[in-house]
DNA sequence: GCCGTTTTCGGCCCGACTGTTTTCAGTCG
């Protein structure tokens, strides 16, 4: 049996491995970058970069050529590039790791290797100690002490920790409350960065702040009790870090540059980059303090973002754009596609996903019907696990028909939103379902959802997805991809086929809210809609509490240059019938 | 190594900080 193609995260950890090797070999730096911008553009890319260049078809990548579309090929059919046998033979695997740690890089880590023969942490940290990298010229005793402590902290083994976007803007808006009060009322600060792009998860927390005494609003940083400590502080901000060990980066504007600072700090890096590479051949030079005109040699500053993109010949682009995904292109206002006027929290008007103490809930039907209503929904459907769930948490048959009824009567008993009695339905391994169809005939909405054997192949994973998105009374599939942000990569499955599956049956698929999933994600939820698919957001509440949710499935929405109507859930539930699979009756 | 509203060749964003150094390379965001 042939290996089966390698995925898309297979092959963009190949093309950055070859990035650090060439950077090692001491490549100049654009070469190395072109690597890096071909692995994110493969990871991010929504059907299979095999497939895309067996067929030839690898150049349609931005990022990929000829000399990139050669070497994906050759891992394709010889399992390795040979350029990377090569120079993994020159550098150790172990020095890779090296030029992860603060303070060093390619460069230096080169340099240790050959004057040291440092080709692991562990002799890194031999070296520190024998005093020996102070022996290296242009390397002294303080990166020795850098070293050690990086090393003592665990850097290199493990991954720098990442929030998820909730708690990120928790603590972002907790501090900038805390330092707006503590600066008075001339103080301003808001949260940039990842956070204010609604980024799956964030590595530090960036707050942009103006006020009339600047060094004593960065001084005041450390009387917040989330505060651990506080590096040095000054008039244009500071650096600290919470005891919960996130970075906190506090920039402080004059109001005339805000417009240029926050553009600066929310990024994203790639967004930067490319809005500054286009500016220059406008002979404009964009950095966080203002923009520099070559034609009346002066800079200018902005109040808002707004006037900083128009300078630039750009419309605004929301914050959620700002990624470096063809944003830049679609904003010209000389003859750009134009942007989409995306999808708002106010947009949604029912939540087709949610559950109760029938299974794994923690609130009745009632309560998650007022709450729901509170939301301003017109409607909720109580969608419970089903038969196999497990857990405890199964709803039999019996149940399921008793929890009809219960749905029907509290519809009856609760005024002002209607309850759609449903399921989320397991779908299991063979791609059929766990009730018999004559009750699933019964329901008002039907979201099948993979809980279960997501060991299996692409292939097999694939199938049992397309049987499931065949099946004539399934409405919708729940988070189509199983992922679990920072702690779960997608099943293996070919999303392609998924998404042309689900165009041509009408089969929806859901953005799932949960904060843990936001599933679909950004990327594959554009993809989809690219594709003719029909996406819903709903909240997969397990009480009223998280109904609330719904606000980061909107997010991912936005992200993924979705608009209202792209949502089926911005209908009225009448309005979305007509959206619905057609062969349900 | 990629790419094209000056270009198929010659560019390819901007600034701060750090530590090591006498003017700057390397790293970082």
């Amino acid at each position: 049996m042939p290996a089966a193609d390698p995925s898309n995260a297979v092959i963009a950890d190949a093309l950055e491995e070859l990035g650090d090797l060439y950077e090692l070999d001491g490549a100049i730096i654009h070469r190395v970058l072109a690597y890096r911008t071909a692995a994110r553009s493969v990871r991010d890319a929504s059907l299979s970069v095999a497939a895309l260049a067996r067929d030839g078809r690898a150049r349609e990548l931005p990022g990929i050529g000829s000399t990139l579309e050669e070497k994906i090929l050759a891992l394709l059919d010889s399992g390795a590039i040979p350029a990377a046998e090569r120079l993994r033979a020159k550098f150790p695997a172990g020095l890779i790791a090296v030029t992860r740690l603060p303070g060093l890089g390619a460069k230096r880590a080169r340099l240790l290797h050959s004057e040291l023969g440092v080709d692991s942490l562990e002799k890194l940290r031999e070296a520190a100690l024998a005093q020996r990298i102070r022996t290296v010229r242009g390397l002294g005793p303080r990166l020795e002490e850098r070293v050690l402590a990086a090393l003592a902290e665990g850097a290199g083994e493990r991954a720098t920790p990442r929030v998820l976007l909730p708690r990120a803007i928790e603590i972002g808006e907790g501090l900038a409350a805390g330092l707006a009060e503590l600066g008075g009322p001339e103080t301003h600060v808001q949260v940039a960065g990842s956070a204010r792009r609604c980024a799956d998860s964030v590595k530090d927390i960036d707050l942009i702040a103006v006020t009339t005494r600047p060094t004593a609003l960065a001084k005041s940083l450390v009387k917040l009790e989330e505060i651990e400590t506080v590096g040095s502080a000054g008039k244009s901000g500071a650096r600290a870090r919470t005891h919960s060990g996130i970075g906190v980066d506090l920039r402080i504007a004059k109001p005339s540059q805000l417009g240029n600072l926050l553009q600066h700090f929310t990024g994203s890096g790639r967004h930067n980059a490319a809005l500054r590479e286009a500016a220059v051949r406008r002979g404009l030079h964009v950095s966080e303090y203002g923009l520099l005109d070559d034609a009346i040699g002066r800079t200018r500053t902005c109040t808002s973002e707004a006037e900083l993109y128009e300078l630039l010949g750009l419309a605004y682009i929301e914050p959620e754009l700002r990624e470096n995904r063809g944003e830049l292109d679609a904003a010209r206002l000389d003859g750009g596609a134009g942007l989409p006027i995306l999808i708002e929290l106010e947009d949604i008007r029912g939540d087709l996903h949610s559950h109760t103490i029938a299974s794994d809930g923690r609130n009745t039907i009632e309560e998650m019907a007022t709450a729901a209503r509170e939301r301003g929904y017109e409607y909720l459907a109580i969608t419970d696990h089903s038969a196999t769930h497990g857990f405890g948490n199964d709803v039999s048959p019996g149940q399921l028909r008793r929890q009809i009824e219960l749905v029907r009567e509290a519809n009856a008993r609760v005024q002002g939103i209607e309850l759609l009695a449903g399921s989320e339905v397991n779908i299991l391994p063979d791609g059929s379902l766990d009730y018999e169809d004559e009750l699933l005939g019964q329901l008002d909405w039907v979201i099948a959802s993979a809980h279960t054997s997501f060991g299996t192949s692409e292939q097999a994973m694939t199938e049992r997805m397309i049987a499931t998105i065949e099946h004539p009374l399934v409405d919708a599939i729940g988070h189509p991809t199983g992922r679990l942000i920072e702690r779960r990569e997608p099943y293996a499955i070919d999303l392609d086929a998924v998404f042309a599956a689900a165009a041509r049956t009408g089969t929806m698929l859901e953005i799932n809210a949960n904060p843990d999933r936001r599933d679909l994600s950004d990327v594959h939820a554009r993809a989809a809609v690219r594709a003719g698919v029909t996406v819903l957001i709903d909240s997969d509440a397990h009480r009223t509490s998280t109904l609330a949710n719904m606000r980061w499935g909107v997010a991912t929405a936005r992200r993924a240059w979705l608009t209202r109507e792209n949502v089926a859930n911005t209908r009225s539930w009448h309005g979305l019938q007509r959206l619905r699979k057609q062969t349900r009756t």
